[in-house]
DNA sequence: CGAAACACCGAAAACGTTTTCGATTTTACA
DNA sequence: TGTAAAATCGAAAACGTTTTCGGTGTTTCG
């Protein structure tokens, strides 16, 4: 059971493989009747173009891939979804690699995608990651690369990002709103461009409400878990400053001050109200439900590779490639967590 | 900024394509002197094996493909992980479909695979899928292939599974053991294998345990959403037959349950106990904590590249694969929502 | 009728690698 | 020194496709 080939074609029709290959491909020199046998003999024969052939010869694979911190994490499985689905409408498929946050992987990553030759790479930065060899190398390679979310704005390439300070400053506004006075802010590690701008859309929004900002109300996450929630949610408690609202830089980490704050009984959102980040399954189900900030995850995914697309297409032909950014809208959710007096 | 190839290398040093073919890939024909010339020009260049040519030659892409019904659910996202990690030990990369529950594309995924020569592929079926046409196709081509979680029986090929009636039965001897006497089931769908040995599980524990089986206390979802629990939850408070346990198909459903639970009041476990299945990462983060079962994602997803590996290398060399199944082990995972009088 | 236009086809190169097999050179040893 | 063995190399085929370019044969039209 060999697989049918353009020569066996040929061949048992006693045409050229040139002639094949073309009526296959509905070139106009070739005539119907020909056209009409070789179609109806590839359709016999199973006939399928053998795509390690068709990748040496045209030099693309129509393969991307995708370099992720981890697959298991609601928002990154979400823009995973997006990507995949608008990828295989224009006859794509996606490789997936894990960074694990490490540089070290990342970079092997990286390489293995260039060795694969991918026709384009699209990439959330691991924490550690800056504008290191291995990123000047895909676009010093030209190979068509779009980051996404966790960027380095050093690295001139498409983007797609949500505003984080902003949507962290509408967070923040919300409480303020509910009648926070004394609002806490739990902020994700040094590094990352998102951790740090939630951390400045935080500091924003109180000084456009007169609020002091006060640096002992800000907690630095060591990593980003729901233990390290129920830590500060503990020292909060214990320090007794008169905290009474609580911004997270993401759910998994609120959800843990939430499990704290039910444990000693302490009244959210009347007492101290609360607001995560991303919107994770968790942010709905427990109890209070967790109000958050709604990021497109696979919205997200979806402009990615468009993106990464236009830039695939300019530069097959020949064109200079002007990187574009989208910024994404997110929203408030607003749930029990931070809806105090039934409000 | 062209692309090192054999030929650059072989022309600049004065020697055949041959040799430095050869050279590269430590042959023993090739004296030292010409080896090391080779190597230090080809570091030189940043040489590069093209990897499209290696595939049209050597016939396989060290590409396996991988179809699940979607990313973006924690058990998923799990296996993916252990894919993804074990294959790249092994110098595979992953191209992921999502089949998204529907028959027509799965086999559209399947038919893509196929096509792109992919050199395995794991798949996990969707509900609506049998032993149809494109799985037939898969065996036919001799394409090394694996299922796991969601099987065919009737397939033969390579299976990683967990005995999920064995698991069912586990559960619910736990609420028998809590001291349940009136359990209920809240069971998945109606075709998946797993939602049948679920049940089936459920229903040999009662048996064993001298508890008549009544068919009024199996409540079948239509979706698996936390909304479906939501909806029976409400339905058996209403329809008061003195349920005091509930063992739910998977742990969504069950945080409906609890979800509803809650909200009227009702004592979980105490009044009602409830059990999931799967342990995704919401059963820990909620109140009360959700008992539930552990089913080994990451392992299972190891397990199956690892069976995949084989029937490739076993293949390769011509041999005729005898398919395996491995039985992965599950395990009752004890919180709040069964852990009656503090037990 | 002759030339130009057109329709149809195929030879061959190219993509870059791997591997077989034979050729040549060097070494070893009697 | 002669010969067998070992070491080193390269020509060439093969993988299957795409595409250029030129070559037939046929039609059209002045």
């Amino acid at each position: 059971m060999k697989e049918a080939t353009l020569k066996e074609i040929a061949t048992t029709l006693g045409i050229s493989i040139t002639t094949v290959s073309k009526a296959l491909k509905n070139y106009p020199d070739v005539s119907e009747k020909t056209r009409k046998a070789v179609v109806a003999l590839a359709e016999e024969l199973h006939y399928m173009p053998n795509s390690f052939a068709v990748n040496l010869r045209t030099k693309e694979s129509k393969t991307i891939g995708l370099i992720i911190p981890e697959v298991v994490h609601h928002f990154f499985s979400g823009v995973v979804n997006g990507i995949i689905a608008e990828a295989e409408k224009h006859g794509y498929l996606v490789i997936i690699l894990q960074s694990n946050e490490s540089l070290e992987l990342e970079k092997k990553q990286v390489a293995l995608l260039i060795n694969k030759r991918v026709d384009g790479i699209i990439m959330s930065l691991s924490n550690e990651s800056n504008n290191d060899a291995h990123i000047k190398e895909i676009l010093q390679k030209e190979i068509p690369f779009v980051q996404f979310d966790k960027i380095s704005k050093l690295i001139p390439s498409s983007k797609v990002i949500i505003n984080d300070q902003k949507a962290a400053m509408e967070a923040v506004q919300h409480l303020i709103d509910m009648g926070c006075k004394k609002i806490a802010h739990i902020r994700g590690l040094e590094n990352p461009q998102n951790s740090i701008d939630r951390f400045l859309g935080y500091k924003k929004a109180l000084e456009k409400n007169g609020i002091p900002f006060d640096s002992k109300l800000v907690y630095s996450c060591k990593s980003i878990t729901f233990e390290q929630g129920v830590e500060f949610a503990k020292q909060i408690l214990e320090e007794d400053k008169g905290i009474d609202g609580v911004f997270v830089i993401t759910d998994l980490v609120a959800v843990g001050v939430l499990a704290y704050f039910n444990e000693k009984g302490v009244q959210v959102p009347n007492q101290i109200a609360v607001i995560g980040f991303s919107n994770w399954l968790v942010s709905q189900v427990i109890t209070p439900k967790l109000s958050t900030v709604d990021q497109p995850s696979y919205e997200m995914g979806v402009a990615a590779f468009a993106l990464l697309l236009e830039e695939i297409l300019c530069r097959k032909e020949g064109k200079v490639f002007e990187p574009k950014i989208i910024e994404l809208k997110t929203g408030v959710i607003v749930r029990e967590s931070t809806m105090k007096n039934g409000q």
